[in-house]
DNA sequence: ATTGTTGCAAACCATTTGCATACGT
DNA sequence: ACGTATGCAAATGGTTTGCAACAAT
């Protein structure tokens, strides 16, 4: 794995949650470090490739990574100005498992957001 | 509901199943009837808003549509073949709104799904 | 006449690819 | 030197939009 593989496996990590590459790519860049979105797609394929992330598809076709295998939270965004709220989803997590077993799925994972306006927007 | 709309929503039924809205195009031009991708896409677009159909993505990002009931559900996928169940989610629907009004957050929505390996695969 | 519907072409946007440059060993 | 990593720019492909022609009421 090389150096920018890296870096975006730890973006990831301090996310905790769901990511686009184009939120890795602002995270990283934000943070003064010069990256290619390109090859933050590469990092993502590579990562993908070797089961370090999960990917999903949010609804509006945006694929998002996540780590594989670790314990996440989930969000609450504000659709205006993107702050977001870490989340305690517990019940979410029995949801899942629950719902999973029932239908005789193994291996799950699942994501959970909810979207909606701040108070200060 | 207008004729273009109801000839996809036939088409859809016709397919039982999920399809493109590029797939649905092919079926409707393959009769013989001549209609133009844009039309498929905005009929698709109605019919979903009308919730008449039900959108969910394949692995590649393309949209992908089928009948559904107009209930709001959440969707357990095989990650393998794709297998789709259609699960309540009354839970969430509490969950979401409790943590929303906590944070002070209005006009919310959410999103859920849950991930795994089917029995079959 | 006014309103809604259609379809072509162009725009859009996330993602991928070609290619030439820079890096690591 | 050699293979790999990088990033810009261009290509790709599904989807949306502008607009002008067209149908329906």
């Amino acid at each position: 794995m090389n150096k920018s593989a890296t870096k975006v496996l730890k973006t990831l990590e301090h996310v905790g949650g769901f990511a686009s590459a184009q939120e890795v790519h602002q995270l990283i860049t934000r943070q003064g470090d010069r990256i290619g979105l390109t090859t933050i797609y590469r990092a993502l394929q590579s990562l993908q490739k070797d089961n370090f992330v999960d990917v999903l598809r949010r609804d509006d076709g945006e694929a998002i990574y996540r780590l594989c295998g670790n314990e996440h939270h989930h969000h609450l965004v504000c659709k205006k100005c993107g702050r977001t709220v870490e989340i305690e989803g517990g019940v979410i997590e029995k949801w899942a498992e629950t719902v999973a077993n029932k239908n005789g799925f193994r291996d799950v994972g699942h994501s959970a957001e909810i979207f909606g306006t701040c108070s200060d927007c």
